[in-house]
DNA sequence: ATGAAAGCGCTAACAG
DNA sequence: CTGTTAGCGCTTTCAT
């Protein structure tokens, strides 16, 4: 009756009554093992198991500082590229422990200091976000809490926080080249949003350039097959005829080709067409996708681990640039005459 | 000299103390502020933005239990569907106050387990995981924890825990009638690994059928435009000459249709494909993919308001079922003679 | 190697 | 409406 057994969950107190030790020795067994007694800490093992005891993460987290949460800022997990970069860190931190909590910001500044500040409040330990291009009062957070942050998807060494990424601007370069090589001239470049993005403002300068005999034309959509494909729909009702489209992401690619396709012009007879991140599908598409291929799994099993690194070992990374490559396939062409 | 203002962020006592109120009155401020008077609580305010205070996650949690924190279990965030899901739970989830902690399980239910353990310890309020089909350690250890936990992707009224999804079955047979429809009877079933996914159980069931005069052939692969792209090839290569193929993913259905393409094979002329899911660039790819649509988004933001209701108001939500369609589009045809 | 005890920052009775 | 105080479950000196 006057038993006190309604206790949801056992606690360290009760491990230690169990086992006939105190509450410290339970703590150590858990925190540094190899301190104690062998004797003394296979017992207490022992009714931990039998209690099915689990350390309470807040209290451990009020203690000694430490969630083991690592917070990442996205825009959107909508994309196949950020899905991509989130599932390779969310397994390689999960090798160390970490658990990865996510918070989208749609690419508004505003909305990612709130999200920041809701991460920090949960006390994460560690912080990814895209790009170099953020708000003062992100800024000023991070300066106050002094959580360490990496910085994704861009490369840029003289950045107050260590990048490791991809240069996006010679990867679009890379692209162009590869363009004008095969000798087009009247290009039409297709990208996303500037605004706020920095990846894709760099990537727009590496696709411009001010070679003579060239022609560019710009057009901003959606970073979607849908955007692509309205782009190309846009492009074609221009006065110019394009000899090449260069898409500064390979989604916005599969949308031109389609939409270029459907028009019964073909490519790349007709025109050639360019994609930038080298996605899973590029080469299965018809035609395969020329494109540059931008390590992303790669990245984010890095700066997952780099971040590990940081937080637990207090080792701050050095800026990391993962090379782009071109992959030339058979969307591009060399232009007729 | 002696001023002991090394403290890295002011606490509760802090403020309390340069508010001149006692703790329990910050506290007050923070939680039920309609309870303080308007003048005491505006000076606690204005002390509170002056030190920058923010409370402590981990103190709040350890006290009140609550850590606003939902953690959901998925196979991969490297897959469209799941992403779109994901990106919509994590969203909505959001507009409630709450943070989403991932932990992606590569459809392995012991690692599934481990890792809502993982979860659990943190502290999580709710939970997702997809389909019903779970270890018996993941059912054990929800049990013991009470924790409200939805699944999703799947339909099933009879589960232990509300289900927020669709039919799967339904989903696939509705394919299979419209191939039926169309006069198709050697047709080619393309899905992912059947191994611990009930949805693609689901769907393989779903497009069976007993109906004589049919002749169905199952290729397993990959989830994946590459899986799609090989199970065509497979199929090529059988004696049967298959007047359409049913891919149980828009996914696989991509890499069929531009493997067929690649052999000469014309799509719809030859031979009909069809996809379930109705991803965004189903009406893009050429020709367009006729699909079952599956309304994963609105899933997404369903099962987040359910979720968070539920761990509010400890209102647990009914099972629910959207609806899916058919999207007939260009894809698939009516067999020729 | 182990234990006692002092908190960590906060919430929640309970008084007043 | 506000203050006092007792914990929450754990880590961490400091003794022993």
């Amino acid at each position: 009756m006057t038993r006190k057994r309604d206790k949801k969950r056992a606690n360290l107190r009760d491990v230690a009554r169990a086992a006939e030790v105190s509450v410290a020795t339970v703590s150590r067994v858990l925190n540094t093992p190899d301190v104690v007694q062998k004797k003394t800490r296979e017992k207490v093992e022992k009714v931990i198991a039998e209690l099915g005891f689990h350390p309470s993460a807040a209290a451990r987290a009020i203690n000694s500082g430490r969630t083991k949460i690592i917070g990442a800022l996205i825009p959107t997990l909508d994309s196949d590229i950020f899905a991509i970069t989130i599932d390779a860190i969310e397994s390689r931190l999960g090798d160390f422990g970490f658990s990865l909590v996510v918070a989208t910001t749609g690419e508004d500044p505003d909305v990612e200091a709130a999200r920041a500040r809701e991460l920090l409040d949960i006390g994460v330990e560690g912080l990814f976000f895209p790009g170099i291009h953020h708000s003062q009062e992100l800024y000023d957070l991070l300066d106050r809490t002094k959580v360490p942050t990496i910085a994704i998807s861009y490369f840029d060494a003289t950045f107050a926080y260590p990048t490791i990424g991809y240069d996006n601007r010679e990867a679009a370069r890379l692209a162009l080249d590869h363009l004008l090589d095969l000798g087009h001239r009247r290009i039409a470049v297709v990208h996303g949003p500037k605004d706020h993005n920095d990846r894709t403002r760099a990537r727009v300068t590496g696709a411009s350039t001010q070679r003579s005999g060239t022609e560019l034309a710009f057009f901003e959509t959606d970073l979607s097959v849908a955007g692509g494909a309205k782009a190309a729909r846009d492009a074609m009702k221009q006065p110019t005829e394009f000899d090449a489209y260069l898409c500064t992401s390979d989604t916005q690619a599969f949308g031109a080709i389609f939409e270029l396709q459907r028009a019964g012009i073909q490519v790349p007879n007709d025109v050639s067409v360019m994609g930038l991140h080298d996605l899973p599908s590029a080469q299965y598409v018809n035609p395969s996708l020329s494109t540059i291929e931008l390590p992303v799994r790669e990245m984010g099993t890095l700066a997952a681990e780099s971040l590990a690194r940081w937080v637990e070992k207090d080792v701050r990374p050095a800026p990391v640039c993962l090379p782009s490559q071109l992959r030339a396939r058979a969307s591009t062409a060399r232009k007729e005459n």
